[in-house]
DNA sequence: TCTGGGGTCCTAGGACCC
DNA sequence: TCTGGGGTCCTAGGACCC
């Protein structure tokens, strides 16, 4: 039996952990630049804002009733990790799905107490991080999937989803996880509009029709498991890091600055994760919500020669492709980075020709070690942030825009909670 | 005026190989 | 007139997830 532990509103319910006057009000994050709705307490789903949603399309009425808060994500993942760590105590085994979702097995709990471990879990989660929660217990991930969902409607919190229960009938398609908006249209269109009906639609013509994907989901839905609980996270195959810009931004110096930025960071992800890129690209966008300005959305690539994990290598090559693509007189909203074919950091494939810099390492595991004493952005390139020029510094006129950012609670001395 | 970010998997088609 | 079979790799696009 498996289990999906889910933070309810998760955002909001850590923004609540700390700020105890959001609690019973609608509260809203939005996402970074303020730009969307992202996650929305019980009483502003109630109050009609949509998941996803901009903020701006929200009616003035609704929107001076709400809490809005810019999206703190060092706080998120902080609260998340506290949850994952009490659920390692609980359970056996754990898989981190999400941010705010684990599977986790309840092999060796006996049937009878299954529910009532669910609950403890609950319990102990809410008491000690402040998260409320909900378990859904199944025999698949599908089931235990939808086993949450039902629970979150429910007083207690815990629901066991089996196959072929009567829970599945009035369970609707849309909710199915791995089934999305194109497949609800596609299977509305044939009659299938509950998980039940998905149970017993024909097998072969679904996989024939719709792929094997499906055909996947609806084999978990019959309680048959095609996806096992993964505890170890594969490694990434890429790590991208890209950003709206809080203005448009004309200038390619600025632009620059930018995407040197996004590589740092980039960067320091995968040395996080002990990876090594053996590529890198850029790309770059105008406004697409402006029709009437011209647009323009180029992207270039290029491979190393050998697989690097040197920031300044990634910098020279995300620097030339930049200035290779930026064209005067567009505004430019958006860019971002990627880091590509990511392999292990210790499977060497020696190259003839490459100049390793036996220093690099070093190098760069001194920056890792000084930023994360420090703080992010503590050694930085002078090609990113805040460049030095005859001693005046040049702003981040790309900066995005976090208008209502709550403290970093838990992640920074400065930001405490003070007690009196 | 204001419109997110970061991932994965699958499929089809083309190029190329023996 | 007749014109094979079986692969791999790469890329782009679509769909999904949180």
């Amino acid at each position: 039996m498996l289990g999906l532990v889910d933070g309810n509103n998760f955002y909001a319910s850590c923004e609540r952990v700390f700020n105890p006057s959001l609690r019973g009000m609608p509260v809203v994050i939005l996402s970074n630049n303020d730009g969307c709705a992202i996650a929305r307490s019980q009483e502003a789903k109630d109050l009609g804002v949509g998941m996803g949603q901009p903020i701006h399309q929200v009616p003035f009425g609704v929107r001076r009733q709400l809490k809005v808060l810019s999206a703190n994500f060092g706080l998120y993942g902080d609260l998340s990790g506290r949850v994952v760590s009490i659920l390692r105590d609980l359970f056996p085994h754990v898989e981190v799905y999400s941010i705010d979702e684990s599977f986790v097995s309840f092999d060796g709990i006996p049937k009878a107490d299954q529910e009532r471990v669910a609950a403890e879990a609950r319990t102990r989660i809410l008491k000690w991080t402040g998260i409320p929660c909900c378990v859904g217990l199944g025999p698949t991930k599908t089931l235990a999937k939808l086993g949450n969902k039902a629970a979150k409607k429910t007083a207690h919190g815990v629901m066991t989803a089996l196959p072929g229960s009567a829970l599945l009938d009035r369970f609707p398609v849309e909710d199915v996880w791995g089934v999305g908006r194109k497949l609800t249209t596609r299977l509305g269109i044939e009659g299938v509009l509950t998980a039940a009906d998905l149970v017993h639609a024909d097998s072969d013509t679904l996989r024939a029709r719709y792929g094997v994907t499906l055909a996947r989901t609806q084999r978990e839905l019959q309680g048959i498991a095609c996806s096992s609980l993964e505890e170890v996270e594969p490694d990434r195959q890429q790590i991208v890091v890209s950003r709206s810009f809080g203005k448009e931004v004309v200038a390619l110096e600025d632009l620059q600055q930018a995407v040197a930025t996004f590589a740092q960071r980039a960067c320091e992800k995968l040395r996080g994760r002990s990876l090594q890129a053996g590529g890198v690209w850029v790309f770059l966008h105008t406004n697409p919500f402006k029709p009437g300005a011209p647009q323009y959305h180029p992207s270039k690539a290029l491979n190393f020669i050998s697989p690097t994990t040197d920031t300044r290598e990634v910098l020279v090559v995300v620097q030339a492709l930049t200035k290779a693509m930026w064209r005067e007189g567009y505004r430019y909203k958006k860019a971002g980075i990627g880091l590509l074919d990511l392999t292990a950091r210790d499977v060497h494939q020696g190259d003839l020709f490459a100049q390793v810099d036996p220093r690099s390492h070093a190098l760069m595991d001194v920056m890792d070690r000084a930023n994360a004493k420090f703080g992010r952005g503590a050694m930085a390139f002078a090609s990113s942030a805040k460049r030095v020029r005859g001693g005046e510094q040049r702003r981040q006129v790309w900066a995005m825009n976090q208008t209502a950012l709550s403290p970093a609670y838990t992640t920074r001395w400065d930001q405490l909670v003070r007690v009196r």
